[in-house]
DNA sequence: ATCTATATTTCGAGG
DNA sequence: CCTCGAAGTATAGAT
């Protein structure tokens, strides 16, 4: 990894045209290639940069950095304040917690979240359009159909809804019940999963992750 | 803004939990208090972070970096391999050009991309769950209603569907022709549109922005 | 290689 | 302050 301090402009075509006037930024040479200009606020975004696969060609004063999409990055230097390069290693990544897979898992060993009599059928139940998080089937042989999302947004209703158009054209599973359940469900979202006949279920991570331990401690 | 290559193992606690094992990573302090960590590789996301407005507390050995919604991020450090802080100073920030904006606003000029005989009723036209595009007025008294995208996906496709729906209840506009207007249109959005009634406009944006000055140059 | 869905998305506009 | 849509979204996983 490379870390330049550097007084500079910087010009991208590509996907958009952008300019940044003269000024001292950090320059990122990664490893992959990769190159990104940070300013000194945001933690997250940089000003501008070249994801990778990209390559970085060095003349005096002039960095430009290509892609295969020959989008162009082109950095001026007036001044170097700073310029060093560090070995790292390979980074052993990020180990997560609390994404939609842990919520669909919590959900598929508790099928009283979405009422009474139910039993899973599978987690990822295949259609041709794709899986359906979850099915389950009822006390009255009708089975319903879950999507679980994370933020339960107007675009996880329309998914439901193809989904459920599909698997009603089926014989071995239709009738089917569309259930939509989200951490937290966004009042549009709402009005037309309601408009569509479709159950939402707003549902308490942190409560569910609790009930867990209750049931494993009985081993 | 300070930056600092360290052996160090994270773990955040907030909207997820996340753990990082020891490893030698790029620890970014900025200006504004935000914390970053950086591995050599990927420009654009960093491995963990904290946006402002935050708090770094730094102690031998562990930095904790807290906001006000309660979450956290503790870097404990084995080794600290380089240090360095840099005045930057305020970025003047970056100039752009070419997003869907101005796709809009061209194709406003241009009626002709979607047949002869239109005119421009209004950009951001109303409705009861958000504004269309472009409305048109076609020749025979009927409305064009035109979703503009830079990438044409299925979820343009869906939202103007809906707003078709709405419109063609309205006895002012309808009969609401839809078009789907977009630099590239994927396939599955094409088949979509197609068993959707609604037509498919490429966009070329770099040909739009080369008709504008002929046009300019007349007054 | 292409497509799909997710994201600690971030960011900005508008009510 | 919230809500919603866009982003050079980026990125990971599946097909």
């Amino acid at each position: 990894m490379r870390l330049v301090i550097a007084k500079c402009s910087v010009d991208y075509v590509g996907r958009l045209t952008a300019h940044l006037p003269p000024a001292t930024r950090l320059l990122l040479v990664k490893r992959d290639g990769s190159v990104s200009i940070h300013a000194d606020d945001r933690a997250y975004k940089p000003l501008n940069w070249m994801s990778p696969p990209c390559a970085l060609e060095e003349a005096p004063g002039v960095w430009r950095v290509t892609n295969k999409a020959g989008e162009v990055l082109v950095v001026t230097i007036e001044e170097v304040l700073h310029d060093s390069s560090h070995e790292l290693g390979t980074d052993p990544g990020l180990v997560k917690d609390g994404v939609e897979a842990h919520l669909q898992e919590l959900l598929a060993e508790h099928p009283e979240c979405f009422g009474a009599g139910l039993t899973l059928i599978r987690r990822e139940y295949p259609t041709a359009i794709g899986p359906v998080d979850l099915m389950f089937r009822d006390a009255a042989g009708g089975c319903v159909a879950v999507e679980v999302k994370r933020r339960g947004d107007i675009d996880g209703v329309e998914q439901l809804t193809r989904y459920l158009a599909l698997l009603n054209r089926d014989p071995l599973v239709a009738p089917v019940r569309g259930v939509f359940a989200a951490q937290e469900i966004k009042p549009q979202a709402r009005v037309l999963a309601a408009d569509r006949g479709i159950a939402c279920v707003p549902v308490d991570y942190d409560e569910l992750r609790g009930i867990e331990p209750t049931v494993a401690r009985l081993f």
